[in-house]
DNA sequence: TGCCCAAACCGAAACGTTTCAAATATAACC
DNA sequence: GGTTATATTTGAAACGTTTCGGTTTGGGCA
C-alpha cells in the first residue's frame, strides 16, 4: 500500500493537518517539525496521491495538447521538435502534459470538450490554427485558458505566437526575384490553415510589388506532405512552359517538389530553384540543402507553454501576442 | 460552477447514489429512472469529476509514454508516428496518454518514479529499450505495468513488441551482396541500444555468411540523426579505398549520407548504393528513393498501446512477445 | 390480514488531500 | 499568579465520486 499522510502523521506523531502544512512549507509550523516531517516523508518514501490533490485544490496542474494528426500515417518532423518544446517547459514548471490526438473535422470539437468539461487540464494548447477556427471558439466562449500558435480571423481576442508567415514569404520571393527567376511558381497549402493563407499572401504580395504577372495556374495546392508536394512539382515541371523556381509552403512539400525535379534530371539550385518554409532539421541535409525561412520550433514550443502557464497561474503576460520574424537561410536549392 | 450529481439528483429528486448507480448503468435501478437520470445528464451538461472518480476508484485511466529526447533539436518522423498510433489506440478505449519528455541519462528514472509513485498512470510505454535497461529493471521490480517496445539483455520478463533487427538486416545486406557489392560499410548507433546491437549483429552475420571480409574501420558510429550520417558517410567516402555500398542503422542517417554522396557528385544508386531501415514516409520520396526495411510504426504504436490496456485490465494477452518481420522495400538509392 | 420477497432506492463511509477556525502550548509582561 | 499575546498544533469539513449494507415500497401469496 502506498504511504499517505496519515502514515507519516502516525510516524511522527502529529497529526494529518501539521503533516500537510510541514510538506507544503507553510508559516505555523516550526522549522524542527518540517525537517522532522520532510526526513521521516523521504524515508517512508511518501508520494503525494495527485487525485486527491488534484479534487481538493481544484486545479490539476496539467497541460493539454491535441496534436492534428492527418490520417495514420502522420509523420512531421515539426510536430515533434515542437513537442519536445512543450514538454520541456511544462516538466520544468512541474505542469504534466496531456496529449491526445485527433484529425481535423466536426467531431473534433468532442475532444476538447472532454479535456475541458471534464477538467482533465488547466489550460490547452492550439497549433495550426484556421480562419474559421471552432477550437478557438469554443475555448473563447467557454473562457478555458489557452495559447494558440496561430492566429485566426474571428474576433476573439486571446494569446497566440504566430510566425510573420507573409513577411516570411517576401523575403524569400524577393530571393528568387533577385536571382533573375520570372516565372514562379508556389506550392500551397489548403487555404482553411491560417499560415497558409499568410504564406500565400506573402508570394502574391511579393510578385505583385515586384510588377510580375501572376500566372494563377502556376499556383498548386498541396497538403503539406513530401507525398504532395512531389505531385505538385511533378506537375508544374511537365508543362512545357514550366517555371524556373517553386516555392513551397513548407519544407515537407519543399522536399517532396526536389525530387520531383531530381527525377526529371532537373539540377535543383540549377535548372530549378526550389525554396521551402520551416527550416526542419531535414532542409539541412538533404541534398541540396534546402534555401528555406527558420522559424525556432522549439523555441516556439517553450513559449506557448510559458504563456499558457502564466494565464493558468493569473500573472500577466508581457506580450500577448507574439509575432515571430523568420529569417532568410539560403542553401544550395536556390542557387543563391 | 460545474454540474454535480449532487446537482443531477436534486433535479430528478433522486439520491446521489441512486444517480451515480443510473449513470453507471447498475442492475439495481429501474429503467425509466435510468433513462430520466441521463436524460437530465445530458441537457445539464453534466461531465464527471475525473479527478474525484480517480480518488475513489483507485485507477486513473491514463497510459503514460516518456519520449526518450535528444537534445532540444528533437526531431524524429518515426516518434511522431509512433505518437499517433498510440494516442489513437488510448483515445479508442478511453484512455488519456500522459506525455512527458526526459533525455536518456542517470536521472531519467525520477521521471518515471514520478509517474509510478504519484500514481499519475495506471501503465507506462517502453520506447527504444537499451540492453541494460534502468527504466524497465525499474519498472520490473516495482511491479508496475508496462510493455516496451523493444527487449533487453537483462532476465526480466516482460511484455514487447519489436522488430527482428537481425534478419532485417540480413534482407538488405543480401540485397547489396546480390548486387555484387564487397566493401560495404555500416553507419552504426549507440551500441547501448537493443536495436543497433541487432542490427550491427544482423550485418555482421550476412557478411560472415557470405564469406566477406569484415573491414572494422568501415563501422562507423552515428547518432541516428542526418547529421552525424551526413558526417560519417562524409568519412567513409572521403578515403581512397571507399566502400561501394553504405547501410545506415536508420533511415534519417541513410538519408544524410545520400546528401554526402550527393555533394561529392556521386549518383547514388550507381555509384554508391545507401540503404536505410524504418520506412518513413520520408524515404519514399527522397530522391533516390531509399531502399530500407519497412515497419509498421503506426501499428506497433496501437499494438503496444493495446498490449498495455490489457495488461492493466488483468486480460491476459494472446501474445507476450512480439517479433515483426521486417520487409525489404528495395528502391533506387541501391541500384537493385 | 399478515407475511415474505424482490425491486428500487438511499445513507453513510471512504478515497487522500487541503484549509480554516478553534484549541492548546509557550512566552512575556505587569 | 494571572493576563495577554504569540507560536504551534489540531479537528473537522470539504472536494465529487463509488460502493455497500440497509431501508422502503408494493405485489404476491397463504
Amino acid at each position: 500500500m502506498a504511504v499517505t499522510l496519515k502514515d507519516i502523521a502516525q510516524a511522527v506523531g502529529k497529526s494529518v493537518s501539521t503533516v500537510s502544512s510541514a510538506l507544503n512549507d507553510y508559516e505555523d509550523v516550526s522549522q524542527e517539525t518540517k525537517e522532522l516531517v520532510r526526513r521521516v516523508a523521504r524515508e517512508m518514501g511518501y508520494m503525494p496521491n495527485i487525485a486527491a490533490q488534484r479534487l481538493r485544490r481544484k486545479r490539476t496542474d496539467t497541460l493539454g495538447w491535441i496534436l492534428p494528426t492527418f490520417g495514420p500515417r502522420f509523420s512531421d518532423p515539426f510536430f515533434s521538435e515542437l513537442l519536445a518544446g512543450i514538454g520541456n517547459e511544462s516538466a520544468l514548471n512541474g505542469f504534466d502534459l496531456l496529449v491526445s490526438t485527433h484529425a481535423p473535422g466536426p467531431d473534433e470539437d468532442e475532444a476538447y470538450r472532454r479535456m475541458v468539461s471534464g477538467r482533465r487540464v488547466d489550460g490547452l494548447l492550439v497549433v495550426r490554427t484556421r480562419s474559421n477556427d471552432l477550437r478557438i471558439a469554443f475555448l473563447a466562449e467557454q473562457g478555458f485558458p489557452f495559447v494558440a500558435f496561430g492566429r485566426t480571423q474571428q474576433d476573439f481576442d486571446f494569446p497566440y505566437v504566430d510566425e510573420d508567415g507573409v513577411s516570411g514569404m517576401n523575403l524569400v520571393i524577393q530571393h528568387l526575384i533577385d536571382l533573375g527567376h520570372r516565372r514562379i511558381a508556389f506550392i500551397a497549402a489548403p487555404p482553411d490553415l491560417m499560415f497558409a493563407t499568410y504564406r500565400l499572401a506573402g508570394f502574391r504580395g511579393t510578385m505583385e510589388r515586384n510588377g510580375l504577372p501572376l500566372d494563377e495556374s502556376l499556383i498548386v495546392l498541396g497538403d503539406l506532405t513530401q507525398h504532395t508536394g512531389h505531385q505538385a512539382a511533378g506537375e508544374l515541371l511537365d508543362r512545357p512552359d514550366r517555371p524556373t523556381a517553386i516555392a513551397a509552403c513548407n519544407d515537407l512539400m519543399a522536399l517532396g517538389a526536389m525530387a520531383a525535379a531530381q527525377e526529371r534530371g532537373l539540377i535543383v539550385g540549377q535548372d530549378v530553384a526550389i525554396t521551402g518554409f520551416d527550416d526542419i532539421p531535414l532542409a539541412q541535409h538533404s541534398h541540396p540543402a534546402l534555401t528555406t525561412l527558420h522559424q525556432p520550433i522549439y523555441r516556439i514550443g517553450r513559449m506557448i507553454c510559458d504563456m499558457l502557464i502564466k494565464c493558468i497561474r493569473g500573472e500577466s503576460l508581457p506580450e500577448r501576442h507574439v509575432l515571430l520574424q523568420p529569417s532568410l537561410v539560403v542553401r544550395r536549392s536556390s542557387g543563391g
